[in-house]
DNA sequence: TATGAATGAGCCTTCATTCAT
DNA sequence: CATGAATGAAGGCTCATTCAT
């Protein structure tokens, strides 16, 4: 006999036991920023502590799943070339918007998971190539380098990590504005 | 059921000890954040946890003495009439460099005392002042409001928040530079 | 960061846990009053602070989890008709003199939890009722009313409260024995 | 020159100080019990902590001379030949009303001073030898001991002392009232 | 002798992490 | 493999007590 309430239901429910722990995590960090306890995040998921530890050992391992679903989509949006970065800029901070714990990736700190800083990596020298692409360049100003761009996101990540729930949306557009009119002409 | 280790130094040590807080506070925001530990203001001091609670009965009450001297320096620039919004923000983004979490305070978020919202408002409305005086505008543009004046603040100290100590003066000139240009021309 | 001194015991031990907590409390209270503090009632226990927390979260759901067993005899009593309210008085002074914290309910002070007032006055109206009717009135003078008597029930407790453990017995006789001859003829 | 705010008043003012500070404690014991904190009688006093440990080392030396007072009415009382053991209760539970410390000298538990049990067998013995003589005996009925008076005494002194300052009164009426049933007639 | 600052122990509470079942 | 209880470290705060001045 397993344990008490909710039954072990076998090897098949690892794959959705890690689905719903990415989703619950996304709400959570959304919710209540980066520090979120883990104990919210399986409770959010329906899963005992145990399991997230065996899926996500480390705090930054489950961020890193999170971050991964949405890096898909601003890589896919960025591989088509007739996409600018404009484009894939608005994507990102509409992410952020959403989820302001995608920062805590983009702008990797006090961390020593490598694989955060590859992920990373591999975001910047996505928006580096376009922006060597005059026709994917978008509207940004000559001089502004992907560093540049990422340190925008950064910022507004940072300020929406500190926001009120409610006024999340409110703020990153306005915080968004300031810092596109920095970035372009 | 007292002293063990640290010898108590008496009351002479008040004053020193006051200082050291403050010392302490300073570096430990701006290393780790407006929500760093009390204990490890303390123990950075050098001090036991009741020096601090008898100094600084609340959290808040410390970060306004460690700015308080931050905001005197602002508050003097500002009333010189012929000091525009520029020269205003130059010196913040000064303080901010050297001790980040000055921000925490101009952006006031979960806190309760009155006081910080106060000399939040403070700082508010005089770079509002100045900004309804072409004279001292300096190089703002005309939209640019008070409010977004401080969200640039904020996302800078953010960002420096999150930056490693060596890197600080590079990356707070580098994120300036965009800020200023989106709050400029 | 975890285990050092007793082992984790898993959570077959849970059961056990609850009820040596329970234990513990009943003895606690009773040697040093309601307000006794919670880490020594997980030390008599043999647990964590946290497993104190876990199986009550409030001092207030511990003390109702003591004292659950002492009510429902009290209840059951009550509930037979036959029972009047010298009976009832005499099981509530022995279980008051075994353990003297159960006052600390009917006599709820200092305390927000719903759920105490509501124990109490469930007892309080318990007694009320048989007070109305005159057939399990008992041997009470016609002028006593409930809350004549859970004063002396409270007045009671808060001796024993402050009596030495091998005197408790002695005590308990003698002080019922006055306020009894308060209550009757 | 001496310490910073109040000055050092000198040696004569050391009966003042000690003067205040009974006061203060009889005041802060009545307002929050026994287990006020020395700093609150302290400041109420209007005097350094160091003076409290100068003239009462501990919190019994400084309940003993509260007491002292107290106890000098009562025995004032009782040694007028005229008075009966009622007029001497009625003084007591006044005292008791207003200053619920009064009791945790009356019921000496939990301390390991010698004078306070002194004092409480002085009043104890003086109240058995009102007891002795018929016409100082007042209504109590002839089997009702010394121990039953200060058995009674300790527990409305108990109950006051968990009593809310504003039902004080009241609560030590009904309280009373009923003891002194059990006490006469 | 008085002052009041300093000290640290101790309680409360929350969580990350482990591990028996 | 999943569950969820157990553990204890750590941080916040309060106070009794000491002691330099």
């Amino acid at each position: 006999m397993t344990a008490s309430g909710r039954a072990n239901r076998g090897p098949k429910a690892a794959a959705g036991n890690r689905a719903a722990l990415i989703r619950a995590a996304r709400e959570v960090f959304a919710e209540n920023g980066f520090d979120a306890t883990l104990s919210s995040i399986a409770r959010t998921a329906g899963v005992g502590q145990g399991v997230l530890y065996r899926h996500f050992p480390t705090r930054e391992s489950l961020a890193l799943a999170v971050f991964e679903e949405n890096i898909a989509e601003v890589e896919e949006l960025a591989a088509d070339p007739s996409s600018t970065v404009d484009d894939v800029l608005a994507v990102i901070v509409e992410q952020i918007t959403t989820s302001a714990a995608f920062v805590a990736m983009i702008n990797p700190t006090g961390t020593d998971d490598p694989r955060v800083g590859e992920v990373a990596g591999r975001l910047m020298s996505l928006v580096a190539g376009k922006l060597e692409d005059p026709s994917q360049r978008g509207s940004l100003r000559a001089d502004v380098t992907a560093s540049d761009v990422f340190m925008a996101v950064a910022m507004l990540a940072a300020i929406l990590l500190k926001t009120d729930g409610r006024s999340k949306r409110q703020m990153a557009q306005q915080a968004w504005a300031l810092l596109e009119r920095g970035l372009t002409r």
